[in-house]
Order: C-alpha cells, then structure tokens, then sequence
DNA sequence: TGATTGCCCATGGTATCCCATAAAATACAG
DNA sequence: CTGTATTTTATGGGATACCATGGGCAATCA
C-alpha cells in the first residue's frame, strides 16, 4: 500500500446556523487526492468525538470487514460497527459538510468543530474537551518516554 | 477485482399504506451503478432481517452456488438456501419498493424500516431491533479491536 | 368487479448549489 | 526586509434541486 499524505495539526471552524462546518484546507487537499470530494464519519467507540477519514481509510474498514467468512459472527459485529455507523458527507462547492444531528451530539460539539489530524484519518471534538484530552496525552507520553520536560508550549524545533 | 461502492450507514423510512419504503437514495445510485433499477432479497439466517443487495451481490452468490458440483449435496442445499428464497423486486418511479409481506414479518418491520449498509448488501431491521444488534455489535468489535492484532494472515504492507 | 399492482403527479422539508464578502495567507515589488 | 497586490480560506445567505412521502388513477388478474 502507498504512503498517503497524513492528517495532522489541528484547526478549530465555526459550525454556522445551517450546521454546516468547512472543512481545513490541508484535509481537504488530502481527502481530494485520495479520489473523492467526500469523508466518511462515525461515532468514536472510545471518546466524545467523531472519527472521519476519507476513501483511503473507508476502504481499509470495508477490506478490515470483507477479510472475515460473511457466514460469520466476526463479519457481521464488524459490518454493524464499521459500516452501518459510518455515513458519506460529501463536500460543497465550497469545501464545507454537514454533520448528522446525532454524531455533533455525541462529541458535544455546538458552535465550534475542532479538527485534529491523527495521521491516516482525523477526529472531530469540541475544542475544550480535545484540550483536555490532548494535555492529558502529554502528560501520559512524556511518562511513558521517561523525560519528562517542562511542556514547551509549542514548537518542538 | 474491481472496488465498488459500499453500502454504508444506516437510513429509517416509513412504510406507507401500501406497504411500500423508499431505498434510501444513496442505495439507489448504488444499485443503479450496478446495472438495474431493482435489488434482490431474501430472509436473513441469523436474524429478524432482511437481506438484499443489487446485481453484483446476486451475482456474487450464484458463483457461489455454481462453484459446487451440480450432483453434490451441496450445490443443491445453497441453491435452495441462497437462491430459492430470493426474491427481485424493482424499484417505481419514486424509488420504492414493496417487500412481500413474509419477508416483513421475519424482519418483525410494522411502520418503520431500518436500512443498513453492510458493504456489498444491505439489511432491512425493525429500527429499535436493529439498535440493540449494533450496541452488542460495538461492544464486540470495541473488544477485538482494542485487544487483538488482526491475524498475520495476509501481507499488509 | 373487487382487490392488487404499477405508474404518475403533488408537496413539504431538507440539502445542495451558487454567489458574495471578509479574513488570512502568500506572492511580489521596491 | 517591508509594504502592497493577489490568491486562498472561512463564512453567510438566497435560490434551487432533490428526496421521502402521500394520494389518484389505470391496467391487471383472479
């Protein structure tokens, strides 16, 4: 498998009164390059957000899927869970999606979408509760790395 | 083998009076991309659904069928099972379709059809009955997903 | 002929398309 | 390197097309 472009950085937009978000520009260069103006979205199993990615990813859940005996219990959790939560937003002309009423919910998102690139797919989160999350990954990294610096802010460079 | 177009997330529509239920339109491009205005169905072994999918799908399970020696027990037993129970409907004008009534019984569907995308078909639930399949559906894929390593079986690199 | 099935039109609501504008990023010239 | 021109982004809002749904009517069949 190629080496794809990788999601990264995170960008906070505005969820204006149609419940339509734009997109950041660096993610939707990288889903437009994996052959679609479009994402796929679903509940995260693991937090309050949303997890989304684009074909590339789509096409690893539906392989993940078909790599089990349709006849078996494993395929049919799987198929359940991955792809009859996932939904298809595509991208208006102007690079923005409309998320499903339930999924916003879940991740408790209102008036701002935080973006956060996780390399292969991204996440969607309310801002402050990814800050949270995020300095609580800090925190859990530097341990695991045992050098824990003083948090520099930003730039690692 | 070429990638087609999954059938992804799950879509609720009413039953009218005549007993007929919109295929959610993105279904409909789909089984219209694969050559017809009409979907094949059939009840599901492992549980209160239905089970359908457009040519491709049918397609896929005739090879099935023809892949068993025609004197075999086999052959016949998947012919029976697979084929014999299948049914085609097409779609109207509007995209609807009008399931038998039998197969609405199994499915336990009154007022409200769930469609489910499963990929290379699709299933017809009870709405609520299909939320309880999923909740135990996310809990078993959560679990062998945070827990296994997908077996070593195919290269994945 | 009564019931069923398929075909056609009507409609409210929603999502998409399209244009406009402000803010930000980038390119460029001096 | 600094101020300005040009191009992208993000966002707002009106117009439009599509979708799910309901009902009428004609053809079909028992």
């Amino acid at each position: 498998m190629k080496f794809a472009r990788p999601f990264l950085s995170t960008f906070v937009n505005k969820v204006d009164a149609k419940g339509r978000v734009s997109v950041p520009a660096r993610f939707r260069d990288i889903l437009e390059a994996q052959g679609a103006r479009a994402l796929y979205a679903r509940a995260s199993t693991s937090g309050p957000a949303v997890v989304a990615g684009g074909l590339s990813w789509m096409e690893q859940l539906h392989a993940e899927v078909a790599a089990h005996d349709p006849s078996g219990e494993v395929h049919d959790d799987f198929a359940y869970a991955l792809l009859g939560d996932t939904v298809e937003l595509s991208l208006d002309g102007e690079g923005r999606v409309g998320f499903p009423e339930e999924l916003m919910r879940h991740a408790g998102v209102e008036g701002l979408a935080a973006f956060v690139g996780m390399g292969a797919y991204f996440e969607i989160w309310e801002p402050r509760a990814l800050e949270v999350r995020k300095a609580q990954a800090r925190l859990a990294t530097a341990e695991r790395r045992g050098k824990l610096r003083l948090p520099p802010r930003e730039g690692s460079r």
